[in-house]
This record gives structure tokens, sequence and C-alpha cells, in this order.
DNA sequence: TATTAAATGCAATAATGTTGCAATACTAAG
DNA sequence: CTTAGTATTGCAACATTATTGCATTTAATA
């Protein structure tokens, strides 16, 4: 973690390490209420920010499904420091049995032809039974 | 939009009239707060519980990409009536140039073949430039 | 170890969403 | 056409989620 941080020129606190731990422990996409949960006293705003400034570094990235609570997960190493381009070449999986959000990288990601429209980049969101509960 | 609320069970009345032809005015996906902009006297509560009931009933669906704010669109015919298991032949299309979200038909929806998940359904959420904007 | 820029914690506030309930409007039966 | 019964609306109150400004504290490094 102090390597990741140093390389994206984020200054290591206690605080941040706690957050960022929480995520290496739990391997499934986790919400913002989930991370709350697992804090004991902590700041409210603190830690609204410090997710803010994870996502724009590209340390995290969001999770959104439709009719879901956002979810927040790890990045791997090749996400770019905003936002607006992390790099996947993972899926989003929802198991309906345990509602866990994982990453899935996938062999060959699909591509995209639309006729009149350009497609920088696709997410793609999966729903299903994952490999622990089929 | 009678036929289609008798269908659903659904009672006509002024309020949901007017929410309803706002999504049809409009031909993009559109956010609760742009509805509440269209609106001029109306009671909020009665327009999330309108909006709530749309996509209970398979009138609506929630499109949402990470980073964004959350848009609704009118659903196709071939929507079934609850929240979770909306039917899609189509895309989500957010446009970097003019930031609006379309349901774009696609010809072959690509599939999903993960060893150990069992995939129920995908949705694709692409970014990119659309058409007016190209 | 002193300096200084960044991070934190608190107060206040905004935005978003929900619940209970009384008043009202709609539908269908007689 | 009227009435009974049910669904919908609008209000008050409240819960949750998120943001901003500012004074204080902390971490990195010279």
């Amino acid at each position: 973690m102090e390597a990741l941080f140093k390389e994206k020129k984020v200054r290591v606190t206690a605080f941040r390490r706690t957050v960022y731990e929480i995520f290496e422990k739990y391997k499934s996409a986790i919400s913002v209420n989930f991370i709350e949960s697992e804090l004991k006293d902590f700041d409210r705003i603190t830690l609204y920010r410090t997710l803010k400034m994870f996502k724009e570094k590209g340390i995290i990235h969001e999770i959104t499904f439709p009719y879901k609570e956002k979810k927040l997960a790890l990045c791997k190493e090749d996400c770019k420091d905003n936002t607006e381009t992390h790099n996947h070449d993972h899926i989003h999986f929802h198991c309906n049995q345990c509602k866990e959000v994982y990453c899935v990288d996938i062999p060959n990601f699909p591509h995209l032809n639309l006729t009149n429209y350009q497609v920088d980049k696709i997410e793609i969101q999966a729903m299903g039974t994952c490999a622990k509960c089929a």
C-alpha cells in the first residue's frame, strides 16, 4: 500500500490505511454503508473525502447496478488517475444469491459496433449466480 | 398511454399523465432532478411514489453509469412488471459531448461465457459520442 | 526537528428519499 | 346516478446521504 500511495502521490495517514485495508480484506465490492459499519470511531466527512480522493486517484472505482446500492472496489494496477478513464478488462458480476458484487476478469472483452455512434468504452454488468453459490 | 396503464393495472391520474408525457417528450433518459424542473406545482413525495410505481410496473427503467447521475427512461413493450427482470435488447449509451443518455437497440446482443459463473442477464453501458454529436 | 502543506474534525447546511395519516378522487356496484 | 370502498394525493415530520468552510492537527522533507 505504501508503494501504491507514493506512486499516486497520496499521503499515508492512519485513517486512509484503515479504509484501504477494509477494501483489501473483502474480495468483493463494498458499499459506503458497509465501510462505515466496519469503522468504529470515525468522521463521516473524512470518509467521504477519502473515498472521493481514492476514486480520483484511481485507487478504487465505482460499480453501479440499477436498483442496487452503489459499490466500490479496488482498482487493478492499470487504472488512470481520474474517475472518467478507469480502464477495466473486467466485468462486474452481481450474484442474486449472496448479493455480492465481484470484479471478474474476462479473456476477450466484447467489442461493440454501433452504426452512427462512436463507442469509446463499454462497461458490462452481469447478473446471475457466482462461483461460490453455483 | 391509457392502454398501457390499463394493461399494467395503473390508474390514470392527472399527475401520472403529466409525468408520463415528460418521458415521452424527451427521447433521452432523464433524471429525477430534470423531471422536477419540468413540473411547476407538484408534491415531491407524490413524484417519488409515482416513479417508484412506474418502475415496479415496468413502465420505466433505471439507468446507472458510475460517476454519473441516475437516469430514467421509458421501457419498451417487453418489460416484465418488476424492477428486477426488465428485459432489454438495447444498451445504454452516454454521450460525452452532449451528456445525454440514450437507449440504443443493437441487432446481436453480446453473450457472455464465464467459467464458474452462471450468467442470467447482462447490462451494457457504453460511452462515446452519439449520432447527433459525431 | 522545524517548516509547511495537506489532512482531519466539527458545525452548519443541502440534497435526496421515506413514513404515517387525513383529505380527496376515482371506480365499480347497485 | 349515487354511494361505498379503495387508491391516490398532499402535508408534516423525519431519515439518510453528501457537501462546504474553517480552525486544528498531522505528515513529509529539508
